[in-house]
DNA sequence: AATGAATGAGTTTTCATTCAT
DNA sequence: TATGAATGAAAACTCATTCAT
């Protein structure tokens, strides 16, 4: 039991230091003595756990799209409106990347990669699901629904990647979800081009006290 | 002149040929080997045009984004409505890309490269000119301008790596500035939502009926 | 006493599945690893027998040597002819390498190592004692002796390796021993060659009639 | 045509410098690098002309025996008498491989690769279609004449291995085809145990003249 | 100028050996 | 004492780059 979980914190540490190596450099300039030094073991150690460098950068790449997953999955609470799960959903995987904004290199899709592609597509449906009881896109096409999805998920990249620093995860999340869900109108807190009938909904400049 | 001729045309192959390599494999799996012999060249004459495979890799990369750059002024009409620009914009691009679809990953960014990120920042600037125009964003603080563009871009990554192949450039450029200018509501096709006045805006499948 | 002889077991399983495995495959192809799985204890266990897999490697071959020296030894008789004694040392040796065929293989000689050299000098003067008696060799120049030995045992070598699976120890050795002591005359069964008061001398699938 | 040929002379050069190596040393012995600083060539190149090491060792080896091969078909006079055919056989065999005696470590069988035991076998056919001329050997049954090739070629191995250096290869040609031939009664020169009317076949230290 | 064989610095990977448990 | 996880020195192998032809 002792030996078990000492395996995994080994484990851990390795896939902990693999992911911030081949986030910041390209797989071929992320060296495995690198890694090892990185996570504290010999070189030996790595090829315990991983045995090739491909399947070490692999698992680092499946494990991020697992935390995306997870916080996806517990940003759905089940009777909540849609747009709310979106925007929990949203917060938590940006807030969960926020300080590893690199890692999304690790997210690159090999569409070739049968696992790969088929983690992400959970993810997709994921997304797809929430967006689905949405009543502005109940009536969409199945390939509209996808593609939105497609879009929707665009653009926790860009915001991840190029945000501004001064920005914060839950201000950006509700700029996505809004900007999705309602369009320009909603986005940033204009008095006078908002429908007084459509709530407010906050930008960066304009979180008036909720 | 002849002989200028001859030698754009040699430098225009590799270019091509480490143009597809690249975007198909990752940097590391794309040998010199390859680019030469899917150039027709010898690998010598790959190092009289470019001294290193990471020139070559970089000058890939630039010219996308030149691509990107030159379709995007290209959409630019300058008294026309920022909508519309913003759409002829969109569609160009898509369009490029649409049979080069593995060339995103070209457009990776490396924060890193000032040329890079330079290139980056004059394609951003033009989709912010053209925002800026637009009365439903004139108020945002720069802030938040900046990152709607980014996130409008992050949608066309989105596009072009995800799209249905059963959809096209134009219909997806329509869905994404509609989706970015309009919000949910105005994507996909519902005539009872969609106010009279308003054109309709495609959807592949649009299901009206329903 | 108990102890002592708890050791000697667990030496002796670590050496039989070394010489197993040394027979089975080239030094660099049988790690320690196989070793010790195939003996049945941990890896640290073989250290502690045998300081390096090179001593480890030497033992299983001294031990061969070792082996077919005390089979030699057994079959020598001291006042049988020695004819007799040739033949019956070399059914030893075959009986016993006849179910371990691969043990051949340690029996490659390292000229190098002395100690090694030396456990084989030990079995050529044996045979060389035991010729010089024959009265056929006994007039032989010692080169000749000498070279004559080492025929006589690279064909142990050759009829354990080459061996028809069909073939039995006791007939090689007595076809062995004919060639070598009287020549192809006396190699087969010709009862019309044979001498009426020689014992004929077997071969495996003797066809006289033809 | 020149540049085929040179890349042969390559090819050979590399080959010459492994087989030096590999006979010298064992396997895991004998580096890549040492490889190619013996063939003046550097390491790069070996995987030029071998993909791997072991294709490297593996081609010195057929190599060997391709030698073998070639030796003992010059050595055939097709109405030769056999036995005239197996001693020049044997003394080309033995010449070749007197100032390369390492070489014999090569040789040694990998019953499991199929390629290496067609090579030996071919050379196990081509001796055993000489003997089987031989009145001597006529008669014998299929597998005994088999063994006994092999016991032949067994003798070839040892007289290289551990062969006086005072020796020549013809001398001990003759030795051996004697001995395989005739029996003791002919190996060395002893007037008074020859009969009269076989002719007297040298040994090291009785060549009368001849 | 164009070529592609040759190169070797720099990687990945292995495995005998150690040593904490 | 026995173990097998950890180690890193040493080996195999790669591939961008050079350079003789």
């Amino acid at each position: 039991m002792k030996r078990q979980h000492k395996k995994e914190r080994k484990r851990a540490a390795i896939m902990q230091a693999a992911t911030a190596l081949f986030s910041e450099c390209d797989y071929h300039l992320a060296h495995m003595d690198d890694v090892a030094a990185r996570a504290h073991v010999g070189k030996g150690t790595l090829y315990r756990y991983f045995p090739t460098k491909d399947e070490l950068y692999f698992a680092t790449v499946l494990d991020a799209w697992d935390h995306i997953h997870s916080e996806l999955v517990e940003g759905v609470g089940a009777d909540d409106p849609p747009a709310e799960n979106l925007y929990r959903m949203t917060a938590r995987v940006l807030t969960f990347f926020w300080p590893r904004r690199h890692f999304i290199a690790l997210l690159r899709d090999s569409m070739e990669n049968p696992e790969w592609r088929g983690r992400r597509e959970v993810v997709v449906r994921l997304v797809e699901n929430e967006l689905r009881r949405e009543p502005a896109a109940r009536a969409l096409a199945p390939a509209d629904l996808r593609i939105a999805v497609e879009l929707f998920l665009g653009m926790y990249r860009a915001a991840l990647l190029y945000r501004d620093d001064a920005s914060r995860p839950e201000i950006l999340a509700r700029q996505i979800v809004t900007l999705f869900l309602e369009g320009m109108h909603g986005f940033g807190a204009h008095a006078e081009t908002t429908p007084p009938d459509r709530p407010r909904i906050g930008s960066t400049n304009a979180v008036d006290g909720d």
